[in-house]
DNA sequence: CTGTTAGCGCATTCAC
DNA sequence: GTGAATGCGCTAACAG
């Protein structure tokens, strides 16, 4: 079932077919009727294969995602997914585990699938150089976390604010004994953030204290360890702040079971704003991070790269590459008060 | 950038390129040679979508499936993909609203695609006849839902036992006013749920009460409400089975605003055993249910379907439909306990 | 073992 | 306005 059935069925040449079908040359309106008459009534479907082999262009993004089947991740492709199909692009996901590992195959793939552009979303690779490198040999890319090397385009949201805000909101309360459940601290936004509270208890003339900071690798269970091992350790604590909600939930966890009323006797704060973070007990106080918007950024500014490199640079500063940052904000609910007496 | 270039460059005929790159025929070792390192010197990548043309296959599965920004529906798709990427299958995703109503284009995408299978992760769609019917003209499809039309393959989890368990087991603990939070009443799992309940009260000898259910949509703050809505009516109940997760948390929210010890005064159990089901309070009893499972199940019954339809089928039955359910089980914790005295 | 001939479905250029 | 010729990158059958 091709162009040329059609052609056929409605006594034309296929190429006729072919115009019709793409808007482009001249053809009499009666002839048009009758081979869109032949389309419908043989239900056509054009070979978009084919058409890729010959224009040179498949209207593809690929994304290199690690397991989204959290909804932090889950939300960065699907806002891709979304913007790619208002612009009548197909998407073609290729996972990688969560070292990283798999991620020449997967640009390969993408490769050999002539993709018009890729979107990372493999905080994985962040620090692999090599990655980097052979990403640079390939299609326009865009990711949505660091990358090695200054010339890659990012889209991010502002992972500084995410920790400063936070952390700031629980000092105007009136803490000053604030730990801090941190992510794994293999990833660099883990880091971001931690420096960002750093600062802002600098701001606030409190000494950092390293007795107050666990490392809960992004995982609730291991956040609720952690939080244990915070109070065994320093039992003035009075604030938590959990470097996103998954881990908040775990902290709730731990001081319940610890006895400890949140938050007339410990504050928690979360970062993220996932949506079961209303029904918490208590319902939590957190930064809301524009996953969806991300994934959808990224795809608008990889499609400003690829129409930059087929029309004309005017100057190499069209090329320059850029990093968007996307601005979080606080949600106030009500796990966070004022500091106990 | 070509298999001729690679020809060139080894100075041998492009189709000898061909049969190097795929293994096919027979060819000197040195020449053999001589190819690969051209390959690698040029860093040539094989057109997948000119190959395409040419084997009328593309190794690609299309996946129709509505937002998948929540961890279950999250799972099927990241199962999808890994067991694709296993047996070297690409994945284009699809994305349809929660009314389906971008099924059409969904489908008309991945035809003009030629991709060799759909799976449908798309409850959406589970009453659309048209859709059903539209599918049937496709590529070979896998539904993780049902269809309308009893020739459609199916892979899912066991829908009453994920509700005939959990009661059964409050029944046990000696519960008798057992409500339920139901999810979106438009969706057959609700209605086969609600059904199981039923049953599981009537093998109890105790007569259904249409008092005790409310529908909570499969929202968290919808199950919220709906938990007060039960409590306002029926100040009776102690025990409470949530259709999934996400409600539960819900319900656990509500209860503990109401002032009620869960699961001391009232247990609650839950259906899908999420992530963070481990660090509600309290942890939550709830129902294991295999979503990465189904969807690298539904791959693998997508591949033989297609195996068996280009191989010559012997009889009629080996093309039959087929219904493959997935078990099950409990995970016991301590969101339930005895009927309070 | 190698190269030749053929054609997949489509878009584009240029005659008519 | 329409169709013939041409080629995209590739695989497959066959001839040498």
């Amino acid at each position: 079932m091709s162009i040329k059935d059609v052609a056929a069925r409605s006594g034309v040449a296929f190429q006729t077919v072919s115009k019709v079908l793409n808007g482009k040359g001249s053809v009499t309106p009666a002839t048009r009727e009758r081979i869109l008459a032949a389309v419908a009534e043989l239900g056509y479907v054009p070979d978009a294969q084919a058409r890729s082999v010959r224009t040179r262009t498949t209207a593809t993004i690929g994304v290199i995602t690690i397991d989204f089947s959290n909804t932090t991740i889950a939300q960065h492709v699907v806002g891709i997914e979304r913007e790619a199909r208002r612009h009548n692009r197909d998407v073609i996901i290729t996972s990688v585990d969560e070292q990283g590992s798999d991620c020449e195959r997967s640009l390969r793939i993408l490769r050999e699938r002539r993709v018009d552009g890729i979107i990372v979303n493999a905080p994985a690779v962040e620090d692999r150089e090599d990655i980097a490198e052979l990403l640079r040999t390939g299609p326009p890319t865009v990711s949505l976390h660091h990358l090695p090397g200054d010339n890659h385009t990012l889209v991010h949201s502002d992972g500084r604010a995410s920790a400063l805000l936070p952390v700031r909101h629980l000092l105007a309360l009136g803490h000053r004994r604030i730990a801090m459940v941190t992510g794994w601290s293999a990833r660099r936004i883990s880091h971001v953030r931690h420096q960002a509270y750093v600062q802002a208890l600098e701001e606030a003339g409190i000494d950092y204290d390293p007795a107050l900071v666990e490392e809960g690798r992004w995982d609730v269970d291991e956040a609720y360890r952690a939080t244990h091992r915070l109070f065994d350790r320093s039992g003035d604590i009075t604030a938590v702040f959990a470097q996103n909600d998954q881990m908040a939930i775990g902290v709730l966890s731990a001081l319940h079971d610890r006895g400890l009323r949140v938050p007339a006797d410990c504050s928690v704060i979360g970062c993220d704003d996932i949506p079961i973070a209303t029904q918490t007990i208590p319902p939590l106080t957190t930064v809301r991070v524009p996953f969806y918007e991300a994934g959808e950024t990224a795809v608008r500014v990889l499609l400003a790269l690829l129409a930059q490199d087929t029309s004309q640079p005017q100057t190499d500063s069209d090329q320059a590459p850029r990093d968007v940052v996307l601005p979080v904000h606080m949600v106030y609910r009500s796990s966070t008060g004022p500091v106990p007496e």
